[in-house]
DNA sequence: AGCCAGGCCCTCC
DNA sequence: GGAGGGCCTGGC
């Protein structure tokens, strides 16, 4: 099914750029429109960029009921230019959006997007992936699409039940015990993932915090990539490195802001959309590398 | 060989 | 309150 879209939308960097870790290029394609093969929502999907919109098929719901989802989960309905225009306050973040045009935060299930982030402290892309579908393959249910086979994600009970020393056993390392912490809290209902989206950005940073093993940097991740926080602003060490670098280090004195100091200066500077910001400094810089200053 | 990864937590001061 | 070390494991 092709969803017609012809606004900026660049469906590699927004796949590629370390928001979602279940995303697959697929193989012998026409490089000029590569399939992405993904979970989304439990559905194993396939989608393409083409030049007239988003071309995608799904299983087990078809790609009537999942149209919507799939929009929702693109951000199609985000208006780039007037976002681009609200966080393009410099040269840095210009040049962001003009190598990675159409690149869009995603919109997440928020359970997924809480474990992943959560296996992703002093982890690294691939292995975060790997940890992700491991748990999928584990303990979540068979899926297929045109003879590909994937799992769902696991729910909060499918990892509970599963338990720290499985967990382990798949190379979760010390984030295991966190995962199985968390796991129990959500499977008993002591929190509902999706009533955040509708609450502030201070509520939901609280309640996520409380969490163990959920800190102020994962907790930015889960608000921006799967509960409508595009204000939130994630601060790992590359967007620490881009920040000191590129904004503060000519400040007088060469003053360094402290990490708490830190993402209340870059909300202010980038407003209500510097999750975007992030997004686009963040992806930037790491496919720079940490030496490259320019 | 030893250090570091897209953090978090706990202990000390 | 904030600096520093420990934590699983894989990769260089």
């Amino acid at each position: 099914m092709l969803i017609p879209f012809t606004q900026p939308m660049d469906l590699e960097s927004t796949l590629e750029s370390g928001q979602a870790f279940r995303w697959r290029r697929g193989q012998s394609d026409s490089p000029d429109h590569p399939w992405f093969w993904g979970v989304v929502f439990d559905n194993l999907v396939k989608i393409r960029r083409t030049e007239d919109g988003v071309e995608f098929f799904s299983a087990p719901d078809g790609e009537v009921r999942l149209s919507a989802l799939l929009q929702d989960y693109l951000r199609l309905r985000d208006d780039l230019s007037s976002i681009y225009q609200s966080i393009d306050t410099d040269e840095r973040v210009r040049a962001g959006i003009d190598d990675y045009t159409g690149m869009r935060i995603l919109r997440q299930d928020p359970w997924e997007c809480l474990i992943s982030f959560m296996c992703s402290s002093a982890s690294n892309i691939p292995r975060i992936s790997k940890n992700v579908e491991d748990m999928g393959r584990n303990f979540g249910r068979p899926l297929s699409l045109e003879g590909q086979s994937r799992h769902t994600f696991p729910t909060a009970r499918e990892l509970a039940v599963a338990g720290e020393a499985r967990l382990r056993e798949l190379g979760l390392g010390f984030r295991a015990a966190y995962v199985e912490k968390v796991a129990e809290i959500a499977a008993e209902g002591r929190i509902d993932l999706f009533t955040l989206r509708e609450a502030s950005y201070d509520d939901a940073l609280a309640e996520l915090t409380a969490l163990p093993g959920v800190g102020d940097k994962v907790a930015n991740c889960v608000m921006l990539f799967s509960l409508d926080k595009l204000e939130a602003f994630p601060i790992d060490v590359w967007i620490k490195r881009a920040l000191e670098e590129w904004y503060l280090s000519e400040r007088p004195g060469g003053a360094k802001l402290v990490a708490r100091e830190l993402r209340p200066w870059a909300q202010q500077h980038f407003g209500p959309y510097a999750g975007y910001a992030n997004q686009y400094l963040f992806h930037k810089r790491r496919l720079q590398g940490k030496g490259a200053r320019a």
